[in-house]
DNA sequence: TGAATTACTTGCATTTTGAAAGTAACCATG
DNA sequence: CATGGTTACTTTCAAAATGCAAGTAATTCA
């Protein structure tokens, strides 16, 4: 056996490459998911909470971005009550662990995109502390 | 005059909203801006560069990337050479100001996403001082 | 019974992506 | 000076992702 290369097996660990850059963007890497991220940092919960942010995220993506955020292990969503059944999203330590990046990017918008404001990007009550 | 709202001047600042996080993605939140980004970081300067890391970005998509960065003034093309005339890619300080988000990037990939390796992601040669 | 709310799913047109081939400028070789 | 090679793209077109709108299901409220 194993004449010839298990391709099956193999294709199973394909990536882009073994950059950690390169593999985070296979997951953070859109228009959309850190948007969601950087809503769930500032405490929003559901899914109508999400879609009334002002960017205005279409319902099909939101969903979509949901669940792969699930399966990438940096989301959960956990019943908070029953009749009718309702969810609540909340990050994982994984999705949590994001917090340099989304920071980073904050920073780097308002040093150098003009126009942009901090306080959409912030808990309110949040002094950065 | 200035009776009527001046609608086209206005639409040249329309945005999803004014986060600084949003912005920040409309400009680098795709799959391949950050890695042409990173190949910069990396010391790579030229068109052949880009396309030979692993990742192979398709060549239309990294021309489109990078008259993107440029037109963002995050990248800067500059001759290098006369006959043929060649050019080489850089980062302008906006562009090194992407630092952060880069290595926060990295951090994050290296800890939650089993076999990356930041080799990939590292100059060679540079131990990250 | 009927309207409203929440949390989605579905259908479909538009936009973006990606693979491959083509082009243009120049140099090097025979 | 014709042929081939290199660099740096552009073009074409099919496939995938996106975005808008409408539809659905469960449940509560009037």
């Amino acid at each position: 056996m194993s004449q010839r290369p298990k391709k099956s097996a193999e294709i199973e660990f394909l990536r882009r490459s073994l950059c950690p850059v390169t593999n985070s963007l296979e997951i953070v890497g859109d228009k959309w998911t850190m948007v969601v991220i950087r809503d769930l940092f500032m405490g929003k919960r559901t899914y109508s909470d999400f879609q009334q942010s002002p960017e205005g995220i279409p319902t099909n993506i939101l969903a979509d971005r949901l669940k792969r955020l699930q399966s990438a292990g940096i989301v959960e969503k956990i019943p908070y009550q029953e009749k009718p059944t309702r969810y609540e999203y909340k990050l994982t330590p994984k999705g949590k662990a994001l917090s340099k990046v989304l920071r980073a990017l904050k920073e780097w918008g308002l040093n150098n995109i003009p126009g942009t404001s901090a306080e959409f990007a912030e808990k309110k009550g949040d002094g950065d502390s």
